[in-house]
DNA sequence: GGATGCGGTGCTCAGATGAGCGCCGCGCTC
DNA sequence: GAGCGCGGCGCTCATCTGAGCACCGCATCC
């Protein structure tokens, strides 16, 4: 006896009423009056016209930002800033490359002239540094001695006059290695004027860009470089993550190591210090330092891809 | 110098606040407080994601009504209802199903007890008749004489007393054929009891179902049965449509023709005295006979399918 | 140095909108 | 036939929203 739920010219006024509304931008009133309806006849339409997926309104960027996981990922460790790459790739050089063309972007667009721009040495800032387009002569500091790669063109160094360079701001930078053989070393170059120079700089930096490292083979730059004796020491330490020279255990906890003390780097409460810490790890087994580091409380940005922010949030 | 367009970090951000405002359903007020904006940053932001592509707004229907072409129909012609049925399909039996289909499904929706529902035989109409689900006790009126087709199950009776059948309510049907040999038998046939009974109901007929014909061989079956002189008559008068015995010009004027007087269906006049005559044409070739029938204003509502729809509109 | 224009912001105020409520008509039950 | 419950409708009133405007900071140009 009943007429189906909604009959066929139910569902043609529905659909011009939504039409009206969500495409061309009429009001309610209008319509109604259009219509001979009643307001709320016609918010009642477009109520249905919701539930019954007639209407149908999708958020999408295609632009190679997820932009969902993002803000879930800013959402979850209470961000100021996720960047999630949307790339389907699982490449490492690859993944580095989109996670640092998105991080030169998130840069240049949260950057002012009164900022300070800290730099941690990683392969993912060094991405960042070639993709970057000029900035507001924003001031660049050195956060990490220099670590020579056989594979790496860039040095810590060649990073920060390069990101200086392109923004028309003092470079702070200086030429000492990331690790010496010992802690009596580490503090005399640290008193070097040129060291001391840029590490005075480190309390006005406001903004920082550092990688993750996760202890593992190949997954540190940090950890690669080291001994066995400090690969082990620090594994034994339930150290798990490094975020420049800061070393984590897996659930965000500073770890203190006789390793630190032989870095020329800063310290857990300089980086404490320093408004928005970004990191930008990437491949998926780094999940585990990517959880730690934001747990920390250190970091205030992240820029990843889906893989890794999938990782991390499902746990 | 300019960071791009918008950043990343704004497209992240700009995202949230729509699945907030679209999906979620927040205020902007609410927005606001929640993100730590204004009201109109927020307003900004949505026009923005608008605007952009970001937020898209689609209105689809996946029940077999192409809704779009339905309403344009509807406006371009001042009607009160059409429905376009969705089907890629060019099969004459196969659309007629489906246009039968959704005019079952709007009668149903559009019938009140309070109404009086009149018939045209058409094989629309039979196809209607068979789709046809309970309706509240609605008098049926029968319009036409009967049409003996060879394929054709049904005659104009059957589909009254089957759909009068399904709403319970009276059937006004009389046995009589649609067209005899000369104006005076037609006349006395018109006195008989049971014709004069059923045709006096027309004035109180609300709602009417009619198929459309084209004035060419297999496009109307009152052509298919009338003689070659009646053929050419009607043709050399510029006939072009006939609804139920009613026969337009291309622009949709009434003809007037000796056939009609051998006819025994309804005339011009009762047919226009009808509140809401619904037609049912299909068939791409049947373009010129729908066109006609909309513009004669005889028309209220109707019932086709896409392909037709379209070359309609197109004109 | 001051005038000018432009993009971005938040204000006012009128008009649009939503939540909740009461009314009405209908069908059902007893 | 009276009572009951339910769904659809439109009202009120408080809140939300949009159009237009004024303001600010910044860059540009005489």
């Amino acid at each position: 006896m009943a007429p189906q739920d909604t009959g066929p010219a139910q569902v043609v006024l529905t659909a011009s009423v939504a039409r009206r509304y969500y495409l061309d931008g009429r009001s309610k009133v209008e319509i109604a009056d259009e219509f001979g309806l009643s307001r709320f006849k016609v918010a009642r339409l477009l109520d249905a016209a919701r539930a019954s997926g007639l209407v149908r309104i999708e958020i999408r960027h295609d632009g190679g930002i997820d932009v969902d996981l993002s803000a879930r990922l800013r959402d979850a460790f209470g961000l100021q800033h996720a960047i999630v790459v949307d790339t389907p790739d699982d490449d490492l050089v690859s993944l580095r490359e989109h996670v640092g063309r998105a991080a030169a972007g998130l840069l240049a667009e949260i950057i002012t002239p009164q900022d300070v721009l800290g730099l941690a040495w990683a392969r993912a800032v060094s991405a960042m540094a070639r993709a970057l387009r000029p900035l507001p002569g924003t001031p660049v500091v050195q956060l990490t001695g220099a670590l020579s790669l056989p594979d790496g063109p860039d040095t810590s160094v060649d990073v920060v006059r390069d990101v200086a360079a392109a923004s028309g701001g003092v470079a702070h930078c200086f030429y000492a290695p990331l690790t010496v053989s010992d802690a009596a070393t580490a503090r005399a170059l640290r008193q070097q004027p040129e060291v001391a120079r840029a590490f005075g700089q480190v309390p006005s930096v406001t903004r920082a860009v550092a990688g993750v490292g996760l202890w593992e083979p190949g997954q540190s730059t940090i950890h690669d470089a080291a001994s066995e004796a400090d690969r082990r020491a620090l594994r034994e330490l339930g150290v798990c993550a490094d975020i420049s020279g800061v070393f984590l255990s897996a659930d965000g906890e500073p770890v203190p190591t006789e390793l630190a003390e032989r870095m020329i780097t800063i310290s857990v409460e300089e980086m404490r210090s320093i408004p928005e810490v970004v990191v930008l790890p990437y491949g998926i087994r780094k999940a585990p330092a990517a959880r730690a580091a934001l747990r920390s409380g250190l970091v205030g940005g992240i820029v990843t891809h889906t893989a890794l922010a999938r990782a991390v949030l499902d746990t």
